[in-house]
RNA sequence: GGGCUCAUAGCUCAGUUGGUUAGAGCGUCACAUUGACAUUGUGGAGGUCAGAGGUUCGAGUCCUCUUGAGCCCACCA
């Protein structure tokens, strides 16, 4: 039964994919929604397209899987829903680096043409990556996987943008973000990392003032200098204008104050450069200061740099230095150590600077979502985590959801063509930021929200959609759900177009309308929901926010946050490093139930495992033996079995555990066993634990527990010492035995299921025995 | 700077609401064993539970402080 296949294109060595493949048509993993059965949902996170799986993929879907099937031994009907996610910069920059390979670039195809490959290039990715997605033995109920632009969640999120609209919570104006030159879009604070820098700090003359700068080419976006309020030194210059010479033309700057400046940094005095600095930006809101932008989104000087215009800002550092001395502006330089931002994708230094993007006000909905959450509806593992999400939502600012991407959500916005709009202006009036429907030039810019385009003339806003903006609604658009009819769903009927390559037919929500709206009503809110730690406000906290907003409910009632694995100095594993193990690796050696065994043991809420590949190698081997054990354990309780025309056997093989109880007291007195009474005392303690610590969503104590009982008290004892005695004792074996298989069968699945079958009594599939109930 | 977490055997880690003699796996030492066993079994060594103080009849567990390690968030002109 167990095979050995080569391990390429998603097949893998010590994966029985043959087990798979009966669970799998069998319809084991479905749910079914006429069932009479509780239900019981569990949402799997949506991989990235473009992420092969890392071992903390193969932990969350280990023990997403162990939950699911103990709870369909439990016997409830359970939705274990797929899915995947487009994951708008990954995926772009990926596909972007395939096509510069065959010397195709997007400015040569064009967005449409580009597009269209792109789906293309999904669907094959897709295929590569999708096996690797089961080869954990996720019990997904792959019939209703779902992709995130797929046709029901493009419409839920078009609803949900729209609803935001309507409801005056979304509102475009120039802002400043962190923009990412190279990925040529605006990025999130989450989605920047930190890097030491060693620079230099100079000290430039600024009219009367001096002041110190890591950054003087940014000096042509300046306007103005300020200081600390209470700073005594300056307490002349405060209001005051001086004139400063740019190395463009001189021009006039005001000093203010604002207690925002450190005075004991430098000199106390700073340049203010609104549209590049999120501290200045503050500082210019707060006196009303005008925003120049010296930095286009090339990350080259804008025309504001006189001559040092359409150079990069490094380069421009540098060439700016000797005039800078020269002309005595520069009096000294210190080196200087910091961090700088930079892109988590790409690595290159994040450039803050004033661009016209999309923002959801978010205090509303955070508010119901704090409600919710102090109301402990939903149960967070590790229980912590609660507060620190609260304190998250209570300091929250508003979301920038556009992104200057092709893959993903585009902005359902349509505009005239003919009021084209100019873009890069080089100066923006920092109020209307604020002001809902970007106004410009003191005119209300005419616009429709709308999926499809209003008819000739319009054009479409030629952003997309943040990722998570359509992540944070996956609990919802996953079952089929949209806003304008809350739970009754009227996603249009089957002839949705099957545009760009997605298959209409694996996505029901376009095919059938009816049951998707059954789906929603059985199985939301979810049951359970894992995630990494690392995504607790980008995904978890939306997630939250807006199924409260939409339907006024918890998108899931618990909320199981597992540990990063990391290497043994602490580090996350990622590519950049080469640290990362390869859960394949473990698989082809160990074998697909071992590895999984080896990673409950780090499934731990909230705990990080340190883990290297000697160490997972330990477990590995250690659960490998475990599993051989077992499997020695069958083959002499079933194979070896004595003769099967024995009186005994015979008559006892249906046996029940109550009649084994009862039958067996009285005659152990010639018996070297002490009693079976022992093993089957033993037997129901495990499985109340058992099921008890699985109740909790402490798998590892699961494991424990099972491992103890398996090999220390029913093969070390109970099986050596019922060799002088075997006959009798056989139907203890069996049924111990049995119990054992199916205590062990949310974590080792295929094991489990294979000798399973050795039994002559049995169903058809593991899968459908019953989780004994035994209190 | 704000928040959070951790420190238990050589290593990686368990240790539910405080309650006998602090556990597991691997490693290590001794002995046994071709056995249902890709070896396995029996037994041993190895811990001042980071340190100090406190609450308590009782603290690995709760409180305070110290030290060390790490993570997240913000700021870094």
């Amino acid at each position: 039964m167990k095979s050995n296949l080569k391990n390429k294109k998603g097949n893998f060595k010590n994966v029985p994919k043959e087990i798979y493949d009966f669970w799998e048509k069998s319809g084991f993993f479905s749910a079914d929604l006429k069932s009479e059965k509780e239900k019981y949902s569990l949402l799997i996170p949506p991989p990235n397209l473009t992420g092969e799986l890392h071992l903390g993929h193969a932990m969350q879907h280990s023990i997403l899987d162990a939950v699911a099937r103990f709870k369909r031994l439990q016997g409830f009907d359970v939705l274990l829903l797929p899915g995947v996610d487009h994951a708008g910069i990954q995926f772009e920059a990926t596909f972007d680096k395939f096509l510069a390979k065959k010397n195709l670039s997007k400015r040569k195809l064009g967005r449409e043409k580009w597009l269209e490959e792109a789906f293309k290039f999904k669907d094959e990715v897709y295929k590569s990556v999708s096996s690797t997605w089961r080869f954990m033995g996720l019990s997904a109920d792959w019939k209703r996987e779902v992709f995130t632009l797929d046709e029901g969640p493009k419409l839920a999120v078009f609803e949900q943008f729209k609803t935001y609209y309507d409801k005056g919570l979304i509102y475009k104006g120039p802002y400043i973000v962190q923009w990412c030159p190279k990925c040529n879009t605006a990025i999130e604070d989450v989605e920047m990392e930190y890097e030491e820098r060693k620079e230099k700090l100079y000290y430039l003359k600024y009219g009367p003032l001096t002041l110190a700068t890591v950054r003087p080419e940014t000096k042509f976006g300046d306007t103005a200098m300020a200081v600390h309020p209470d700073d005594k030194r300056y307490q002349d210059y405060i209001g005051k204008e001086f004139e400063i010479e740019t190395l463009a033309g001189r021009k006039k700057m005001k000093v203010v104050a604002d207690s925002a400046v450190d005075p004991e940094f430098g000199t106390g005095v700073i340049k203010v450069t609104p549209g590049h600095d999120f501290a200045d930006y503050e500082i210019g809101r707060r006196h009303n200061l005008p925003i120049l932008q010296a930095i286009n989104k090339e990350g080259r000087l804008t025309e504001l740099a006189g001559k040092y215009a359409g150079m990069k800002v490094l380069e421009a550092r540098e060439k700016m230095i000797p005039e800078l001395k020269q002309k005595g502006i520069l009096l000294k330089q210190e080196n200087y150590v910091h961090n700088v931002a930079v892109c988590e994708r790409c690595k290159s230094t994040v450039e803050p600077l004033i661009s016209e993007e999309w923002f959801v006000k978010v205090n509303d909905l955070a508010k119901g979502a704090i409600s919710v959450i102090n109301l402990d509806k939903i149960k967070f593992l590790p229980k912590n985590y609660k507060k620190i999400l609260v304190e998250w939502l209570k300091n929250i600012h508003d979301w920038c959801i556009s992104r200057s991407l092709w893959w993903g959500h585009r902005i359902p916005v349509w505009y005239p063509s003919t009021s084209l709009r100019i873009s890069d202006p080089s100066t923006h009036s920092i109020n209307s930021g604020s002001s809902t429907r970007s106004a410009r030039s003191g005119r209300v810019e005419e616009m429709k929200v709308s999926l499809e385009s209003p008819g000739e003339g319009w054009v479409q806003d030629e952003q997309v959609l943040d990722t998570w903006f359509s992540s944070g609604l996956w609990p919802l658009s996953t079952l089929g759900w949209s806003v304008g009819t809350g739970p009754v769903s009227r996603f249009p009927p089957v002839s949705a177009p099957p545009q760009s390559g997605v298959r209409a037919d694996r996505n029901p929500s376009t095919t059938a309308t009816r049951a998707e709206n059954l789906m929603f009503k059985r199985y939301f809110p979810w049951d359970f929901e894992i995630s990494a730690p690392e995504i607790k406000y980008l995904w978890i906290a939306r997630m939250i926010m807006i199924s409260q907003y939409f339907t006024g409910q918890i998108p899931f009632k618990t909320m199981f946050f597992h540990g990063m694995l990391r290497d043994l100095l602490g580090r996350k594993f990622s590519k950049s490093l080469g640290n990362g193990i390869d859960p394949v690796y473990l698989i082809d050696k160990w074998g697909v139930d071992a590895t999984r065994m080896a990673l409950y043991t780090y499934s731990i809420p909230g705990r990080d495992g340190r883990v290297s590949r000697e160490i997972l190698d330990e477990r590995g081997k250690n659960f490998r033996n475990f599993a051989t054990k077992i499997r020695n354990i069958t083959h002499f309780v079933i194979d070896l079995k004595p003769d099967s025309n024995s009186e005994v056997s015979r008559q006892t093989r249906p046996i029940t555990l109550d009649v084994m109880k009862s039958g067996r007291q009285e005659n152990t007195s010639e018996v070297s066993i002490a009693d079976d009474k022992w093993i089957l005392d033993e037997l129901s303690k495990t499985i109340r634990t058992v099921t008890k610590h699985l109740e909790n969503l402490e798998l590892h104590l699961a494991v424990e527990e099972i491992y103890e009982f398996v090999w220390h008290k029913f093969a070390d004892r109970y099986i050596e010492e019922s060799k002088s005695n075997r006959v009798k004792v056989q139907p203890t074996l069996e049924h111990v035995l049995k119990q054992v298989l199916i205590l062990l069968h949310p974590f080792m699945p295929f094991l489990t299921e294979e000798l399973y079958q050795k039994f002559e009594v049995k169903r058809e599939s593991i899968m459908q025995e019953e989780w004994s109930s035994s209190r």
